[in-house]
Order: structure tokens, then C-alpha cells, then sequence
DNA sequence: CCAGTCCCCTTTTTT
DNA sequence: AGGGGACTGG
């Protein structure tokens, strides 16, 4: 297929800051390989001197997929296509010396920013779980506006902000003490070093010559420096990005950078994308309508040549079981009747606790289904506990990662010895392991409490120092040699779920191996390099895809975005619940209605909402609205669908089985025909 | 160190 | 309603 007029002009136009208003589905993947692949086949670009940037991983190991087809492994070559983390990454692990850091340092997660914090806020701010949630989002929006623990101390106007800031520098003490970078920290040392050391930016503009950022709405101030810093005069970048799906301001993203761009160059060429590829004209004019509510910078009407397809229905159903109920009953039937796959059908929700429902429902009716959200594989307590001990084999200076492990599996080594142990390094400067080798502590602790924490020291030491040598050995030793799997069985519900938590363990340390010892494509890693990229998730290009099994898909509105399903219900379309009853209150409605756009378009080919006329909120009976938003669209292309007749629970459970049970029969004898 | 109990909270999620 | 975290008592 060829590029339509706009997607063409995007791709060659190269010669100065270019923005691209990508509408939903209007193919802006494509126009990014594209512009790579031109760059590199008509602009003389070398590989070596493009950089890509997107934000999440999945979304970088796409790219680099839909690259790798274009280009070939060859071309490709040297290609920078990262998260904006792992490009922070790999310049500090590059100017390192420059930042005055030491070469080993390690990562904290947000669960160790949350330890940290308590503790070290402890008799300074309100032990109180809000109050602590609040320090952690002000001290990452100070790092993201690019603010240090003085400048943070000088602007603040009450008391509150005086001790926050005052926390912040605390933090960052300690962080620096540790060795230990948080995930701001990735964008925020880099922008300044790239802001105060022309030498090292010289460097990096050197080495990135052209840059292209996708999903630009989402960036924040400290990303957007970034990229400034990045670019330079020259200015040669392409940002990528759709005003109408900015979805998460309430994490620090600024749509209105896409405004800024303009203002900070001028010579910006603006391209919009507005036809779209993916969905029918019918939805796509529910979608225009809907945003059009909301207030624009820069105008954009989508439009399709796909058909103007069937109308949007609307279920209404009388609670949440009947509503999971009438969505598993009309997706069955349209299953069979049109012969689809499972996994063209997709269920999004506002809340993940909407899940519980449908999972049930379509448990019940052997319907094959994926939830996507929930426990990652990284958040997985295994899977800490080991990155724990890695970290603190890297660099002995983690302490929050030493005290994760310490005592995990049970080495009898309490509160009381790690209080003491703790006095003792303190007063000394030290850190926790690095003090517990200190001759003199045996006079501090108790013979019992010093013979565990020295046994395990000296062992953990034995391991670090295999691992200089042989890291994948020294691994395979530490897991044998804290007996994880006894662990795992001991404290697990069941045998099934230790063995499943094994088995997590053993895939990371497969991928482990396999990034240790490189492969034709990657280069062998350090086991330092390893620890720091499964922290931030990113596992560079492992062949291995997703499974692609046929699964009906549940997930969030937020996290569908950026995917397409030809059948969607969007659920739960209730004010309160969508509008979110709290940006109802912060008068945030705009982005619950760009929410709902983001779910809109989503679908390809049919879109069903539904809705409840009473639903059980924290445990009480609500009787919630209709949502505004199903009141804004085009009232011509919308379906409303009542059940007519009042009925019980009991004859409702009773008809709905009723129903899906016949579906399912006539299945079968199809299918045995 | 564990088990049992009470109390509290409840949007979205990445790195 | 229900799950999870914190606290208490053995």
C-alpha cells in the first residue's frame, strides 16, 4: 500500500523540526519506519546517527520489529530505537565520570522509593500512607521540572513544601550514598549534564543526528528539555503525536508541549494525519463528534473510506452481573453467527476492578479470554527478591536492595541486629554490607545475630567475586544457595503457586543467560547492564513474541491505547464510572472524554457500549446516569437497546444461561457437521 | 515468627 | 463487598 498525501510529506520532509498530528489510526507507525528507512536510503543518514523514541518498551520492541521488516538487519544497524529511560541509560552509563558517579550504580524500583522515603521521613512528615504518596509525586515532579532539592527549598510557599523539599534532599543524599539512581533520575542527570557541559553535548548531537519521538503528547518538561538538548540548533527531529489521546496527565505529561514546539521553533512544519485506516465512517463520526466537545489547539477532523458500517448500540442492563451476562451472550452469538476469532473482541473498562465480572462470566461460559494489566512479571515478589540480589552483587553500596534480601529466605537475622548494624554503618559512612565486614562490630552484636549476618556476608562475597568471572554460574549458585525453591514452597498458598513462582524465577534466569552471552544480534551484556535493563523492564528484541492465542481481550481504556480490535464494548459507560466520579470533581472531564475517545477508536468494525441502571459501589447500591458522553454522540448512529420487561435476578441468570446454552449447542452441531 | 483480627480504602500505570 | 496492610497476642 502506498502512503496517502500527508503520510509522504511527513516522511520527506527532513530538513527541519517537524511535528505530526497522527490522528487515531491514521497509520503513524508507519510514517515513523518509513522516515527511518528514507533517511538512512535517500537523506545519507547512517543508521548509527538516528535515535527513535517512544515509552514503553512494548512499544520500542515494535518499532524495531516494523524496522527490522522495512530495513533488514543490515541497514538497521546502529539504529538508537529506545524508551526515553533507556536512552537516559545509556548516557549516563557513558558519562558516568562526568556526572561524578561511580561505574556500578543500580536502579531503584518504586517500591524501594517508598521504603526509602518512610524511613527517612520518619518523624518529619505524618505517617500517613496519602501523605507519603504525595512526597513521592512532589520530589518526581520537582526532578521532572527539572528542579534540585535547593532550588525546590527556595520556591516552596508553606511549611509543607519546606519539609518536602527538605525530604528531597534526604533522598537524593541517600540516593547518592547508595549508588543508586531512581527512574526521574534517568531523564533529569542527563538533561542537566546535556544542559551544563557543552563538551558532552556536543558529544551526544554528534551522535544523534536525527531524532524522532513518538507519542510526543505524553512527554513531560524534563523529556521535552531533553529532546531540546538533543536536537540542538539544528533542529533536524520528527515528533509524533495526537493531542486528543493525551491520557496521562495525572502522571506528569504535558499535551501542551506539543503547543510549546511551535513557539520554541518557529520554523516548525506541522503535518496532520487525519485519514484514518482503521475503523468504519460511522464510528469515526461518533469519535470526531465526541472530541469535538472538548477544547482544541489545533483542529483535526478524522475521516474513513472504509464504509460507513453498522450502527453503535448501547445495552443497557440492570446490573453489573447482567451486564457481563448480556456482553458474554452477545458475544458468543456473534461469534458463531460471524465466524470470528476470539481475539477480534475486546471488552475495555475505566477501572480494573470492572474486570472481576467479565472474567467471571466468561469463565463461566468457557469463552477464552486475556486480561491484560494487573501483577506484571517484574512487580512479581520473586522476581524482586532476586533482582534484589543482584543488585546488591553490582554494587555493594544498595542498601535498600541488601535489606530486601537480607533476611529473605528466613536467616535468622532479625530487627535487632539490623538496627544495630545500621547504627554502626551510619556512624561509619558505610553501607550496610560493606560495614558488616568490619572487625569491630562483632563487639556491638550478639554472638548469634553477628555468626548469621557474617555467614551470610562472607558467602554473599564468595558469590560477587564468581561473578566478576562467571556471572551466569555465580547466579545459578546464588539461587541454589539460598535454596529459593524450598522458599517458594514454604511460603506459598499451594505447591501449584510455588511452582509457578519457580518457574518465573527460571525464565529470568534464562533471559538472564541469554543476555549475558549476547547472541549474533546483541552484544554480551555485564551482569550490571542486565540487573539495570530488567529494572526499567527492557529486555531488548528476544524473538520470542507474545503468544498469540485467540483470547477475547480485557483490559483498561488505558491500556488499549495504541491497539485496534474489529469487535469493542466499551463498558460501564455510567457517569461516575466514566466521566471517574473524581475527575468529575477536579473538573477534569476533558481527559475522561478523550478517554473515551481513545476506547472509540479503537474498534474497527462494530461498537457496543453498555451500562448499568444499578451498580454496587463500595459495598452500597448506586442508581448512576447514563454517561454524558453516550448523550454526546450522534444520536442517528447510535442503537439504544432496553430490555423491555422487568425481570428477577433468578429468571434473568436463568435466561441468559438459557440463551448462551443454546448458542453453545448449535455450535457444536456445526462444527460436528 | 506466625496467625488471627481489625480497619481502611477503593482511577488510570510506566519507567 | 472485598482485599490488603498493620497491629496484637501467643
Amino acid at each position: 500500500m502506498r502512503l496517502n498525501p500527508g503520510q509522504q510529506q511527513a516522511v520527506e520532509f527532513v530538513t527541519g523540526p517537524c511535528l505530526v498530528l497522527a490522528g487515531a489510526g491514521s497509520g503513524k507507525t508507519r510514517v515513523i519506519t518509513n522516515k527511518i528507512a528514507h533517511l538512512i536510503r535517500g537523506c545519507g543518514y547512517q543508521a548509527r546517527h538516528i535515535a527513535a523514541v517512544t515509552f514503553t518498551n512494548k512499544a520500542a520492541r515494535e518499532m524495531k520489529e516494523r524496522v527490522g521488516q522495512t530495513l533488514g538487519r543490515k541497514e538497521a544497524r546502529g539504529l538508537m530505537i529506545s524508551t526515553f529511560h533507556t536512552l537516559g541509560l545509556d548516557i549516563i552509563k557513558r558519562e558516568y565520570a562526568a556526572l561524578g558517579m561511580k561505574a556500578n550504580f543500580s536502579l531503584f524500583d518504586d517500591t524501594d522509593q517508598v521504603a526509602l522515603l518512610k524511613e527517612l521521613t520518619e518523624g518529619l512528615i505524618e505517617d500517613d500512607k496519602v501523605v507519603l504518596q504525595q512526597l513521592i509525586s512532589t520530589i518526581s515532579n520537582w526532578k521532572n521540572d527539572l528542579m534540585n532539592p535547593a532550588q525546590a527549598a527556595a520556591s516552596a510557599k508553606g511549611e509543607r513544601d519546606r519539609i518536602f523539599a527538605h525530604c528531597y534532599s534526604l533522598y537524593n543524599d541517600h540516593l547518592k550514598a547508595c549508588n543508586v539512581l531512581d527512574f526521574d533520575d534517568l531523564i533529569l542527570l542527563p538533561t542537566l549534564l546535556l544542559q551544563s557541559n557543552v563538551e558532552v553535548r556536543e558529544r551526544w548531537q554528534n551522535k544523534i543526528r536525527y531524532l524522532l519521538v513518538d507519542e510526543y503528547q505524553d512527554t513531560n518538561t524534563s523529556q521535552y528539555e531533553l529532546v531540546k538538548l538533543l536536537v540542538g540548533q539544528r533542529a533536524r527531529f520528527t515528533v509524533v503525536g495526537d493531542d486528543d489521546q493525551s491520557i496521562y496527565s495525572w502522571r506528569g505529561a504535558r499535551p501542551q508541549n506539543l503547543v510549546l514546539l511551535s513557539k520554541d521553533f518557529p520554523a516548525l512544519q506541522v503535518i496532520k494525519l487525519e485519514q484514518n485506516y482503521r475503523s468504519s465512517g460511522r464510528i469515526l463520526k461518533a469519535a470526531n463528534i465526541l472530541i469535538a466537545n472538548n477544547p482544541h489547539v489545533f483542529e483535526k477532523r478524522l475521516f474513513s473510506e472504509l464504509g460507513y458500517g453498522t450502527e453503535l448500540k448501547v445495552l443497557s442492563a440492570n446490573n453489573e452481573d447482567h451486564e457481563a451476562e448480556r456482553v458474554a451472550g452477545e458475544l458468543i452469538a456473534h461469534h458463531f453467527v460471524n465466524k470470528t476469532n476470539y481475539k477480534d473482541y475486546a471488552i475495555l473498562y475505566r477501572g480494573n476492578h470492572q474486570s472481576r465480572v467479565f472474567e467471571k462470566m466468561l469463565m463461566q461460559n468457557r469463552i477464552p479470554y486475556k486480561i491484560s494489566g494487573g501483577t506484571s512479571f517484574f512487580s512479581r515478589p520473586e522476581i524482586k527478591d532476586l533482582l534484589a540480589y543482584l543488585r546488591v552483587l553490582t554494587n555493594s553500596d544498595d542498601d535498600s536492595a541488601f535489606l530486601r534480601i537480607v533476611n529473605t529466605p528466613k536467616r535468622e537475622i532479625g530487627p535487632a541486629t539490623l538496627q544495630k548494624l545500621g547504627e554502626w554503618a551510619m556512624t561509619r559512612n558505610k553501607s550496610l554490607l560493606t560495614a558488616s565486614f568490619d572487625m569491630g562490630l562483632s563487639h556491638t552484636l550478639t554472638g548469634r545475630g553477628y555468626e548469621s549476618l557474617t555467614r551470610f556476608t562472607h558467602w554473599l562475597r564468595e558469590i560477587q567475586q564468581l561473578s566478576e568471572r562467571e556471572p551466569i554460574n555465580a547466579v545459578r549458585d546464588l539461587i541454589r544457595g539460598i535454596d529459593y525453591e524450598s522458599w517458594l514452597y514454604e511460603t506459598s498458598a499451594s505447591p501449584k503457586a510455588a511452582e509457578m513462582r519457580m518457574k518465573n524465577v527460571n525464565q529470568l534466569f534464562t533471559w538472564m543467560t541469554e543476555m549475558l552471552e549476547g547472541s549474533d544480534i546483541d552484544e554480551p551484556m555485564t551482569l550490571t547492564q542486565v540487573v539495570t535493563r530488567f529494572t526499567l523492564r527492557d529486555m531488548m528484541e528476544r524473538g520470542e513474541s507474545e503468544e498469540e492465542a485467540d483470547q477475547v481481550q480485557l483490559m483498561t481504556l488505558h491500556a488499549s491505547k495504541g491497539l485496534e480490535f474489529p469487535y469493542v464494548y466499551l463498558v460501564g459507560m455510567e457517569e461516575g464510572l466514566l466521566p471517574h466520579q473524581s475527575s468529575i470533581d477536579e473538573d477534569n472531564v476533558d481527559e475522561e472524554r478523550r478517554l473515551a475517545y481513545v476506547g472509540i477508536t479503537r474498534a474497527q468494525k462494530e461498537l457496543t457500549f453498555t451500562l448499568c441502571k444499578e451498580r454496587r459501589q463500595y459495598g452500597e447500591l448506586v442508581r448512576p446516569e447514563p454517561s454524558r458522553f453516550l448523550l454526546e454522540l450522534p444520536q442517528d448512529d447510535v442503537l439504544w437497546e432496553q430490555e423491555r420487561k422487568v425481570i428477577t435476578a433468578e429468571e434473568r441468570m436463568h435466561k441468559g444461561q438459557a440463551s448462551i446454552a443454546n448458542i453453545r449447542a448449535m455450535m457444536e452441531k456445526a462444527k460436528n457437521r
